[in-house]
DNA sequence: CTGAAAGCGCTTACAG
DNA sequence: CTGAAAGCGCTTACAG
């Protein structure tokens, strides 16, 4: 790879010339050498090396998505739509993104908190909280989609999130307005979100005036084998017995669900009601379209672009927060309890 | 961040000392040295910057995925098919990804070709010939996926491809065995292997002994929405014109025509039957399951990493390329023509 | 076993 | 308008 070295030696110029040309430094150096600079860097194919301009305390002009893939085959809508837009946001604010993905032993990504880009978007929910706090600890900065567990990322770390309490509110509250009383919650693993969105499905239960009975929120560890099982559990119970309605943590949850009825041959939304949580796209084609709880992912993504940014400048404080309101989306996975 | 020398001053020893025990050269160091080295490290949260350790010609031990984000939002399943599996086998050899999505102006994720990673694996189907270009002109390792459409890439990259001939063949042949004769090709756009697909399409025609009717294979810009008009435009052909059957480039293509048959009122296999290819996750799912022609995605994602790391470590030659086989994967969306 | 020096490719004051 | 020098953080011969 030619350096700014063998341009200047082909030019008959200093190097420090060469990075004046390159860097549109304004009147510095004739329109002449700069066109023959031009000229040698096309010719040449010359790259500046972005090690060695990090190096000299400029910036890459990189945001890093920071994240850890989960060993699964299942494309996760959930991200991709969050993703798609954040990298559009980024590009229109011309700045470069690098997806990261480290291994799962060595500190995950963490291993990347080294200079290779200026700023970091997180996916919370997926991240190691010893992760979250080497990344605080490290001073680059942040924005995390989705609340985190970290009780330092509080003060230290910009988030943004959906308001969880208030879209699981909304959720259970259509629940209760149709008339069900018996409604579980598939909850969802110990990422963030969880705590708020069964918050907001045990006030909507106590403001249509169920008991809060405690057995209802069941505990489930992640959206995708162990959620399905839970549901064939709960559904086998006896027709008296068993919920007439199942609020899910998220949308993956709530399709698993689905299928779980169908298999058992419980028609929902006749004898089962099913409300999920994010409108993913797959969700609207499901069998019945799914009544969710809607977060606006593609605001998400631009928006944790737009924060990073403006905390990079210098124009928004490290620890800003911005919260946004989902919507109901209602459907055919919901209805009247059979009598 | 802490520095090198800020270990080595809190030490007391040199910094090439603490380099030295940094990178694990043997016998160099005391072990007392070494301990109080390695102590200081953790105290202070050292980690050696990246960028100064590539300026004096070592790895960043990271392979760059190149890609170009495209502007829908539907998640894309071919991609995510090889992107779990490839990630995974970089973890196991130790190895770092970044995911790569430049701006769609100033030359793409070209501009990452700047000493960021190692070696690069590029999906060869969404990238600007002009960009492929730009990649081997930089001498940078780099696997492409899925055939080029440069005559460069020929001989100075390596690629890792299904057999595109052979796939179509299969999936085409499966349809004149069941008797079709009238069967349309649903062409993808111009990118890599289309040619080829053609190709195995018109062998199993010719094969059949059905007169080579160029009017069938129909021309598609993409997968989205002109694919679903097209499909649409030849479905409102009278039944006694319009294919019995319809072979598509890929299985999003065929999901669009499963979607334009069912609003058309046309029944999928009774009045007309349809073949994908790759095997989306997705396709297993729809209505009728699909007939699909299987890319081994997962092991083209593996392969496409062992490759790129035995190239970077000379094992094996720069224009290294290997072909996979595909399968004929028969479920519910094919069957004999109504007479 | 440890340290001083040079150099990777670039940019930034600072002279001229 | 152009050039010489210093320095970013690291590693690698090379002395001692």
């Amino acid at each position: 790879m030619a350096t700014i070295k063998d341009i200047a030696r082909e030019c008959g110029v200093s190097a420090n010339t060469v990075s004046s040309v390159l860097n549109n430094k304004p009147g510095e150096v004739s329109a002449q050498t700069r066109e023959r600079v031009l000229a040698a860097v096309r010719r040449l194919g010359y790259r500046p090396n972005a090690a060695a301009r990090r190096m000299v305390g400029k910036r890459m002009n990189t945001i890093g998505i920071a994240d850890r893939f989960i060993e699964n085959t299942q494309p996760n809508a959930y991200k991709a739509q969050i993703l798609e837009p954040l990298t559009h946001a980024a590009r229109t604010l011309r700045w470069d993104v690098l997806y990261y993905a480290g291994h799962v032993t060595g500190g995950g990504f963490t291993a990347f908190l080294d200079g290779r880009s200026d700023g970091l978007i997180s996916f919370t929910g997926w991240i190691d909280p010893i992760e979250v706090n080497a990344i605080l600890a490290s001073s680059t900065p942040v924005v995390f989609i989705g609340d985190t567990e970290s009780d330092q990322a509080e003060h230290r770390a910009s988030i943004i999130d959906v308001d969880n309490e208030a879209g699981a509110y909304l959720g259970v509250s259509h629940l209760t307005g149709l008339g069900h009383r018996r409604i579980g919650m598939l909850q969802g693993p110990g990422i963030s979100g969880n705590r708020d969105r069964v918050a907001g499905f045990r006030r909507a239960m106590r403001e249509a005036g169920v008991a809060d009975n405690d057995a209802y929120p069941y505990p489930s560890t992640d959206w995708t084998l162990s959620g399905y099982y839970t549901a064939i559990e709960v559904l086998r119970l006896p027709r008296s017995e068993r919920p007439t309605a199942l609020f899910c943590f998220n949308d993956a949850l709530a399709l698993s669900v689905l299928h779980a009825a169908a298999e058992l041959g419980i028609s929902v939304p006749d004898e089962l009601s099913v409300v999920g949580f994010d409108d993913l796209i797959p969700s609207a084609l499901s069998s019945p379209p799914l009544t969710t709880v809607r977060q606006p992912l593609a605001d998400i993504g631009r928006r944790a672009v737009e924060i990073l940014v403006a905390i990079m400048d210098g124009d928004l404080p490290r620890d800003y927060r911005e919260i946004v309101a989902p919507d109901l989306i209602v459907r055919s996975s919901t209805a009247a309890p059979a009598l």
